[in-house]
DNA sequence: ACAATAATGCACTTCCATTGCATTGATATT
DNA sequence: AATATCAATGCAATGGAAGTGCATTATTGT
């Protein structure tokens, strides 16, 4: 059991107190979060410190970018069953069309998918578009 | 054998020289191409009236949008094993890594992708990303 | 030919992403 | 412990894409 700092430490993070911050907002999230939420819940700190520290957490892969195609980029922390050190690590992404939330199914793998003669395929994104169990009514 | 403006009236739209132009355009182009790429073909026309006109032809079904990625919203003509109108049509896309381009590889149809109980899948969105053929060498 | 309606063009606005630069803070070296 | 070095933070500004309101022009139907 890893403490935070110890934990940014091996992924060659300096810690600081707004990067611990913002690590313990990303880890108490359920779902994939925008820039604009974070800085919601950091009005005292400036929007580009908020971006470039996720920027950080993103190259050193302990935080994954998804393209829901909500047009806004969102954030979520990479976990057990997401290497996304590997760059062909393929999970899905749910996005409810009711609530706007975005969920990681890291257990969901992507099915190989064929592609025609010449064609050479790297990387898959593909997200679900529908309505989350909270707002699917039970 | 259809004339495009025959094409236009049957999905109610009005025939506009402006509309014709632009039909063409996505007709002769095998990739789909972002406004920017319709405005730098129609320099004369104005950003809003392409705009509107792309939007026009996708509520019509057909066009449809993409989103590839890259953060540009792309689009492209829907054509045969394309049903736009059906809002489940899946259908997957390429974007090449290299040529920064997408297509529409209509004829690989999305497998039925499973979610958690109390998760409705409504629509996917796949896009596979790596090297087209055109790059892949030969 | 004219009235009604839709298409086009212009000027803005908004929102998100990103960068340059100065300043503050942390780390390492002596 | 003091200082030099380098990274993190904050501020200001920019750029790009998407979208809207309104006036003007074109098209359609009567």
């Amino acid at each position: 059991m890893k403490t935070i700092e110890q934990f940014l430490e091996s992924k060659n993070i300096r810690v600081t107190a707004m990067r611990l911050l913002i690590y313990k907002f990303l880890a108490e999230k359920q779902v994939a979060v925008t820039l604009s939420n974070i800085e919601n819940a950091f009005d005292k700190a400036d929007r580009t410190t908020l971006y470039r520290t996720v920027k950080t957490f993103e190259e050193k892969a302990i935080v994954h970018q998804i393209d829901d195609g909500t047009g806004i980029t969102k954030y979520a922390l990479c976990e057990k069953g997401c290497n996304c050190e590997i760059e062909t690590d393929l999970h899905l992404h749910f996005h409810c069309n009711n609530c706007n939330e975005t969920v990681c199914l890291t257990e969901h793998k992507i099915p190989q998918i064929k592609v025609p003669d010449g064609f050479v395929s790297e990387n898959v994104n593909l997200v679900v578009k529908g309505v989350c169990d909270k707002c699917s009514g039970q």
